[in-house]
DNA sequence: GATTTTACGTCAGTCATGTTGACATATATT
DNA sequence: AATATATGTCAACATGACTGACGTAAAATC
């Protein structure tokens, strides 16, 4: 009778709210990643395959460096995923024209196409939730995961995604 | 001029938007998982050791089936970091009443000391990102979610979640 | 022009966490 | 009594992170 959970104790309610917001976030991110690592296993790449290739897809051109900063990993973890890209024909690099000690990132043909065929699966699942829930929805999601960004570079990140 | 993403072309805008939402969920999670991580590296832990404190902190006296179930990795895998953290004394086992084959998990007094203290970043975490969004945002990002989770076993996860 | 810094590559070793496959043991079910 | 289930365990291997050290070309600075 004295237990906190079992009184009307709103403190213990938004715990638990809050602790119900984690779990979904963690099964909603296992489910969103489990259909490109699907496809990935055919080509004998990993999830660190496909976030190069996402990113290089969606910044053509992108040094080396930014692409470390996106990842936060260190340039000998990078550098084994890509040089694998690079020597299988998905990604290739171009001396930079200003600086020309930069390797600037682009997609081959085969990169696009694969990048296609991993990133439609993944637009596909987000479209269904975002037409099942609805535009109000959808407003609510960006405006809570745009919380969850790391409030000290948040901007640094909303840009980048946002640039077209 | 006939540039695809140059004139205004709903099924661009569309792809776009989808592309924008993907990203916010990678850089969100990348960020909601840091502040764990950065305190579980004190006490030699990784993710998967806070994944199995979180779930049995939830859910106590599960078996390790059910445990496997929701991670959704091999019984040698959750095997090395449970008995790990059952040696470590932040879990410990006991065996089921009714099917005495079963081990219930359960989180010791450390364990839950630990539990506490990860969970709290985490929540205070998306308690600042659930205060700056508002309520009807919040309802939104539940939505959107849900949506994003499995079809196939969808009830069975929403029922593990909202199950207090 | 010489020096220093920057962007990138690379070798080598280690760790965490996932995998497959095979086998063992206790208990429940048929 | 035979079979199925829940769990544990050994061994080998893959992926993707890490640290630390060193090299090279080009830019920036003194």
């Amino acid at each position: 009778m004295t237990d906190v959970k079992s009184v009307n104790n709103p403190l213990f309610l938004r715990e638990e709210e809050l602790r119900q917001a984690i779990e979904l976030l963690f099964f909603a991110y296992r489910d969103f990643t489990a259909g490109p690592d699907e496809i990935l296993k055919d080509y004998n790449f990993g999830r660190a395959h496909h976030r190069v290739i996402h990113f290089v897809g969606r910044n053509e051109g992108m040094t080396v460096s930014e692409l470390l900063d996106i990842l936060r990993i260190t340039k000998q973890s990078l550098n084994r995923v890509l040089s694998n890209l690079i020597k299988r024909g998905f990604v290739e690099q171009r001396q930079g024209e200003e600086d020309r000690r930069q390797r600037c990132l682009y997609l081959t043909e085969e990169g696009r196409m694969l990048e296609q065929k991993v990133s439609r699966v993944q637009r596909e699942l987000v479209a269904n939730a975002f037409r099942e829930a609805g535009g109000e929805a959808v407003a609510g999601y960006r405006k809570v995961l745009t919380g969850l960004i790391d409030e000290t570079n948040r901007d640094t990140v909303l840009n980048r995604i946002l640039k077209t």
